[in-house]
DNA sequence: TGAAAACAGTTACAAATGTAACTAATATCA
DNA sequence: TGATATTAGTTACATTTGTAACTGTTTTCA
């Protein structure tokens, strides 16, 4: 017997959709950027000068779904390209002044919206719960 | 400065798409049925009886997406439909028996995986996770 | 060297998904 | 009662997403 709201697999998709909208709606209605596009910008913010392969690797996305969320924001010029010596397949990717000012103003609110949710727990409920989700992570993977 | 990595929605995201997608390929490739389809077929599995929206309610799902895997597993005769009296708008569902021995197959799968993940954590670790899910689940309703 | 394999990124097509409008049935309540 | 609103489920259209094949470049190694 199998009852679906008990079952972790489906209790995380339904919570990890249900916070992920919450912050899109954020930068969907301000800034008219999907995830894919929002999480292009946090790596590049974080890292500037990645290709679109790091990008890819780092956000956990599709090198396709990368490129279109690249090209994207480059045609609304919050992001540039530039060459990447000596090896001509890959660009190096920064944010431009706007795609900063996109960044800056989104960083906030997502790392208040992160705090509004971990203050659900006490301090020391939070140390353990982010050490399980590492385990379950890490359980996950050698499993898939 | 925000670490994509240490994001909190970020890592639900990631976690939660490693396991749906491990566990779906189990029913992908012996049934060819996708998320959706098996989710209807749990909630049916577990409540015979309900109708559409019931299950769109109990699985998160959206009633478009209900109706499209409900015809879906009805063309492939694994979902029977009956009136549902006095209200004929609503249409009452059950497993047929194809459906029922897919479900029976699927259950003991799903419940493993889900085990072999929950043995990662320890005993007590296991039940602190699961109410800090639970809590983060309510927080999250509330700032959403 | 140079032929073959591997890689970065893009494009094209198919499949899945979301939104809005729709039909048919039931509920509401003046 | 009967006009209006609500509900269950479907359909149609647009958008998003996944898969495979592609171009141009670099690496590998016989």
């Amino acid at each position: 017997m199998l009852d679906l709201e008990d079952f972790l697999p489906y209790r995380l998709s339904v919570l990890s959709n249900r916070i992920s909208s919450g912050i899109a709606r954020t930068y969907e209605e301000r800034f008219g950027l999907s995830v894919t596009e929002w999480r292009v910008i946090a790596i590049v913010g974080r890292y500037p000068g990645v290709t679109a392969t790091d990008v890819a690797e780092r956000a956990a996305m599709d090198k396709v779904a990368v490129s279109r969320a690249v090209s994207r924001l480059l045609d609304a010029g919050r992001l540039e390209r530039r060459e990447n010596h000596p090896d001509r397949r890959a660009k190096r990717l920064y944010l431009s002044a706007e795609g900063k000012s996109i960044h800056d103003a989104i960083v906030p609110a997502a790392l208040a919206f992160e705090r509004d949710l971990l203050d659900a727990l006490e301090p020391e409920e939070r140390r353990r719960f982010l050490r399980s989700l590492e385990r379950l992570a890490e359980a996950a993977e050698r499993h898939c």
